[in-house]
DNA sequence: CACTGCTGGTTCGAATTCGAAGCAGTAGAC
DNA sequence: GTCTACTGCTTCGAATTCGAACCAGCAGTG
């Protein structure tokens, strides 16, 4: 056939593949350790993370769904849960009225303290095990401007509500 | 608090973060590709390729299952639904009563290939665009062996039955 | 053969997920 | 000011997902 369309050789194939299946075997694996942990999932831990790492301890709805890659009503439901098990707490933006401000709580970094170590040792052990400290560094460099380049190239996640139809 | 557990330094943080980032976002939009092109989901797809790349054109339901990383009765119910659309075919398998094998029909492989160009584009322009070839064989060379160490690993993800409680 | 333990699949119920629709609040044009 | 378009979030319904429980069928022991 001409190939019109752009086409993936043998060593493109074989690196998406492997990507895909290494995340979800990753994924699975963390996702194991962190229920029997702390009773979280993966989505609720990547929030807590987010939450725990900025400076404020707070994000925007939005900016959570997106940092996540998440929808937004999955998100609306997820700020429930994690707010009634009272590691969160959600807030009306002083600057703008629209916007519903989510914060860790103390209690929400304690069990995010309690759970990460265990986190930490899955993916030390499943992900990097068999990789030089080279090889992470190469790895690193390789995966940044890939997720640069998702980032600002169209973002079709957030999905820009359709025109009318 | 003595670090007796192992630590991430901060690149191998950021070699994880990147890639559960630039999976999550990969997988959303060719999602999102496949539902457009093609009426599929993400795993139903996977599960054509997996079946359309066998020499036989079928598998196991275990062996799809763990190749795709996915539950056991989640693949019944994948299964179901691909069954139903006349994509994939469930017989008894001759040497095991128990086991089940699907097949994929000429239907299946007509979908799977209107659905690849697209598919491949997608990868092709949000994966593979700022990586050269040499940067790509590089991730390829990374990921083999994680990927070899991840499956080799204690099978947690297939769920060995608890021995009693 | 009977007995025990394991593997392959399905069924079931409960929890999660998403997109579409809806409700405010904001921003820009005029 | 008013109008129009857009953003931020939630609610709703429908589809998917998982694990626990279950029913065979296989394998090894005796």
């Amino acid at each position: 056939m001409p190939d019109s369309s752009p086409s993936l050789d043998p060593v493109q194939l074989g690196a998406y593949f492997d990507l895909v299946e290494v995340t979800s075997l990753l994924r699975h694996a963390v996702e194991q350790q962190l229920r029997e942990a702390g009773e979280l999932s993966y989505v609720q831990f990547q929030l807590l993370a987010r939450l725990g790492d900025s400076p404020t301890g707070s994000h925007r709805m939005t900016d959570l769904a997106d940092g996540v890659v998440y929808s937004r009503s999955g998100l609306t439901y997820q700020a429930g849960l994690l707010e009634k098990a009272g590691l969160v707490v959600r807030s009306p933006s002083p600057d703008d009225e629209r916007s519903v401000t989510v914060t860790i709580t103390d209690a929400g970094r304690a069990l995010l303290a309690k759970v990460l170590p265990g986190h930490i040792e899955v993916v030390s052990g499943l992900l990097f095990e068999p990789l030089s400290r080279t090889d992470v560094e190469t790895l690193a460099g390789l995966l940044a401007p890939v997720r640069d380049h998702m980032r600002s190239t169209p973002p079709r996640s957030a999905a820009p509500r359709r025109r009318k139809g």
